[in-house]
DNA sequence: TGTCCATATGAGCAACTGCTCATATGGACA
DNA sequence: TGTCCATATGAGCAGTTGCTCATATGGACA
């Protein structure tokens, strides 16, 4: 049993075959990653953590984390385009908060799995 | 109302206070984005998917994904450092697996949260 | 115990990421 | 309409990541 892309012999074949049927496209794959990406960094977790509980500012996110507007200002762009985030205007001021009780979801269940 | 760490006047100083008071601490911030990172690759995100269904050796896994078996166990060290897969031995050859359901879970939600 | 083979590991390179600094944009209100 | 200020964006640098190639490890079975 050998496979072309595989330099080993022992092989499940089936195994692989019910892999490759049951398996996502591509694009999902990578916007999957994309997604999980998007929340693996430190600084974009605590934004996420600090909406969780209620929509904040720009500048109140710089100081709450302690980094430059311009810093949290590209962050949110990168949450925003991942769809993480939304915002909304009030006068000169862009208040920010998640976009769907997912993204909550996904910060319970993996620090579930980290704590056990 | 200023904060030394922010250089803009208009500030929210009880939603900051607030968000200071309920966030973690860093090192389950850190934790969790060392998971979602560890999550945030395609390679890893297909071996989760094949896994999710059936236990796999490093060279089904290879065969599967079309990558050197090296960059496979690789990409296996760095899942069991976060506890993402375990592994059994059955004579000479390792079977992986998921390690618990969260991560099945977080896959989920996140497949629920890129498709909507 | 010695050999084999599945898997693991180390070094090193190309590609990517997050920050800073400087500058642009664009609502809101005079 | 013109100015201000909150926010956004672009370029560029330092640190990180995923792969490959070469080599090491360590169960299993003779």
């Amino acid at each position: 049993m050998k496979n072309d892309k595989c330099n080993c012999r022992v092989i499940h074949q089936e195994r692989i075959d019910q892999a490759r049927k049951h398996c996502l496209g591509a694009d999902e794959i990578n916007d999957m990653s994309l997604l999980f990406k998007t929340m693996a960094d430190p600084t974009r977790m605590k934004i996420l953590l600090a909406l969780a509980r209620e929509e904040m500012c720009v500048c109140d996110l710089a100081a709450f984390l302690g980094v430059s507007e311009s810093a949290v200002s590209h962050q949110l762009r990168t949450l925003r385009q991942m769809k993480i985030v939304s915002n909304r205007r009030q006068g000169a001021i862009l208040y920010y908060r998640l976009s769907d009780n997912h993204i909550s979801q996904l910060v319970t269940i993996a620090l579930e799995h980290i704590r056990e």
